[in-house]
RNA sequence: GGGCAUGUAGCUCAGUGGAUUAGAGCAUUUGGCUACGGACCAAAGGGUCGGGAGUUCGAAUCUCUCCAUGCUCACCA
């Protein structure tokens, strides 16, 4: 289906046209056509301002134009009245009787209720919560997890096909960091007395001491002698599923986790680097060109070349270390490698969530993207500033009992896996974010996941009064339903505009508002329409029991997006 | 210093490509209600949309400039 508005678009647009074919109108070029709802509700559902914007060019008064314009506006079923107001708006009102049968769409099939086509035969991928596989989720990272797949469930509901991809970074120097703290502890569960090296790389993380002793409980003390390297095995797979595990408790399952080896393994990291320097994008220097930081040019005397990515050419401020001159490559090669096989994958859209600390190497990727000579605009970075966690007014910081900070699993326990996809979904990628905890576990009302999860509890109490009392919904009379539930209906149609700004913008946090607003226009109409009142018309109440069997669709329905859950009781 | 963001009610924040009188939740004040589960409802107060200038019939929205804040500018990932 197609949002309303854009229908009303459509029908604007061809009765202008029609205007300027009959000559009641002059030829000029039709600006963006913008269709709101009117401030006032007796204007009407949908206001159009495009008499106004057409004034000075058609050198006419709005009003006359607007006039024009309502005169050749063809009205399908769905609209009951064209009017005019001043200075020159063209307000639509929708035919009641077909609000009215949007109770039969949700009770039969609510939950593809404002479904578009907008990806009907793409294929689009969502990748997200990659990192590093060096301990637990973070709160920090949770954020991107929990938008990346709340923009996947967007995507799905707007015609996508999805792929949820975890890009697992286990090749590189913090891995083997990771490997070599777990021989450590492994070593000092053995009983030999542990040296620190290198604090600045040691994992202190409490888990590598349960990891160490499982892994004697395997395997004994035969892995005394070996270097880094089965650790780093061990501790990936464990890492592995304890992420996985925590992804779950959330609602976030990825279909493919890609690993950052298999680059290395199929060569696909150096025929990058051979690529690129067939191009002329790669040259070997100590430094890079054109340097003229002298701080920067006595620091690198000592260093041994290195080879850099010239993606100056591709508009950056500097060149790009792409292998450092200990032969191994920065993570910079691999995550170009890794968008090339992206984009052979052939998907239309590849959305890519990253802390807005990767602003900068997410371009010097891009850049690389064009520099291998491939079309970047597939890749959609969507960047999500900072959270902070605030308790009693206080920075939180987690338990440090474990060596363990910021913990999603910890905020888990504390809250629950709804609040914290509300309250992470609920603002702007573009904003920090500030989570307080004390408001996310307060069972209050400044709770807005509950005031919304309770309008499903409200509906499903309803319904199973219904159902002891026998009364069913077959055969309602939706014409008895009145404005009240009118209002709630055309909130519902909101909906498909709302599923299309939060798909084209990739911003879910619209939906996670309109979940607010809709329950807030749920509970002030509860009050007053009551299926159960004394001596109520038996019609009535059959009908008022269809619009509540809906309006819990609804609600289902917009939890599902959020991917939270829609209780029957609470 | 450069880049990317942010600045809207006491607080947390919506506000797509300009449009009729700037919105929500919480908090505050006042009033309802013993319920189809009150985790509710009604009403009110609260704003020079960071400052200034510009474009326009019209600017929170576009342009310029200044101020403040966050992130970032590695041979770390």
């Amino acid at each position: 289906m197609k949002p309303l508005t854009h229908q009303v678009t459509e029908l604007i647009r061809q009765a202008i046209h029609d205007a300027q074919s009959a000559g009641e109108l002059p030829s000029v070029e039709l600006p963006t056509i913008d269709i709101k709802p009117p401030k006032k509700a007796d204007q009407g559902d949908y206001g159009a301002s495009v008499a106004l914007a057409l004034s000075k060019p058609m050198g006419k008064p709005p009003i006359e134009i607007a006039n024009i314009i309502a005169k050749h506006i063809t009205k399908p079923d769905f609209i009951s009245t064209v009017e005019v107001a001043p200075p020159g708006f063209v307000n639509i009102r929708l035919n009641e009787n077909w609000i009215r049968e949007l109770v039969n769409t949700l009770i039969t099939s609510g939950n593809t209720f404002a479904n578009l086509d907008i990806g009907t035969g793409k294929r689009a991928q969502v990748e997200f919560l990659s990192a590093n596989p060096t301990g637990p989720i973070t709160i920090g990272r949770s954020r991107g997890a929990i938008l990346g797949d709340a923009i996947a469930r967007v995507l799905e509901a707007t015609g996508y096909e999805v792929e949820r991809e975890y890009y697992f970074n286990n090749a590189g120097a913090q891995m083997r960091n990771l490997g070599e703290s777990l021989r450590l502890r492994y070593l000092e569960a053995l009983g030999q007395t542990m040296e620190i090296p290198d604090m600045e790389k040691f994992y202190q993380g409490e888990y590598l001491i349960d990891y160490a002793k499982d892994l004697i409980a395997e395997k004994g003390d035969s892995l005394k002698n070996e270097d880094w390297q089965p650790f780093k095995e061990y501790a990936e797979k464990r890492m592995f599923q304890w992420i996985q595990e925590t992804c779950a408790r959330i609602g976030i399952k990825h279909d493919i986790f890609f690993n950052e080896n298999s680059l290395y393994d199929s060569g696909a990291v150096w025929k990058t680097l051979e690529e690129l320097q067939k191009r002329g994008y790669v040259y070997t220097s100590v430094i890079r060109e054109g340097e003229t930081d002298e701080k920067v040019i006595a620091k690198s005397a000592d260093f041994k070349p290195a080879q850099w990515f010239k993606s100056t050419a591709f508009g950056d401020d500097e060149d790009r270390v792409l292998v450092k001159s200990n032969g191994e490559p920065t993570y910079t090669l691999p995550d170009i490698a890794y968008h090339i096989n992206k984009l052979e994958r052939g998907f239309d859209l590849a959305v890519n969530i990253l802390g807005a600390d990767h602003f900068t190497q997410a371009q010097v990727v891009r850049r690389g993207v064009e520099a291998m000579g491939y079309d970047p605009k597939p890749i959609h970075v969507v960047h999500v500033q900072m959270v902070s966690v605030v308790r009693d007014g206080k920075p939180f910081k987690g338990s440090t009992r474990r060596g363990l900070f910021d913990t999603l699993d910890e905020l888990i326990d504390l809250t629950s896996a709804d609040a914290i996809r509300y309250f992470l979904l609920q603002r702007s990628p573009d904003s920090h974010l500030k989570f307080d905890i004390n408001v996310a576990v307060s069972q209050s009302n400044e709770n807005p996941v509950y005031y919304i999860q309770y309008a499903h509890v409200r509906c499903s109490g309803i319904l199973r009064e219904a159902e002891v009392r026998g009364v069913g919904i077959d055969g309602a009379d939706l014409s008895l339903l009145g404005a009240e539930e009118l209002n709630f209906l055309r909130k519902c149609l909101e909906l498909p505009d709302v599923m299309q700004i939060a798909s084209e913008n990739l911003s879910p946090h619209t939906i996670a508002f309109y979940a607010l607003e809709l329950a807030n226009a749920f509970h002030p109409m509860y009050d007053r329409v009551r299926a159960f009142a004394d001596g109520i018309d038996p019609n009535l109440q059959k009908a008022r029991l269809a619009f509540y069997t809906a309006t819990k669709a609804m609600f289902k329905r917009v939890l599902d997006l959020l991917g939270m859950t829609a209780p029957e009781r609470m």
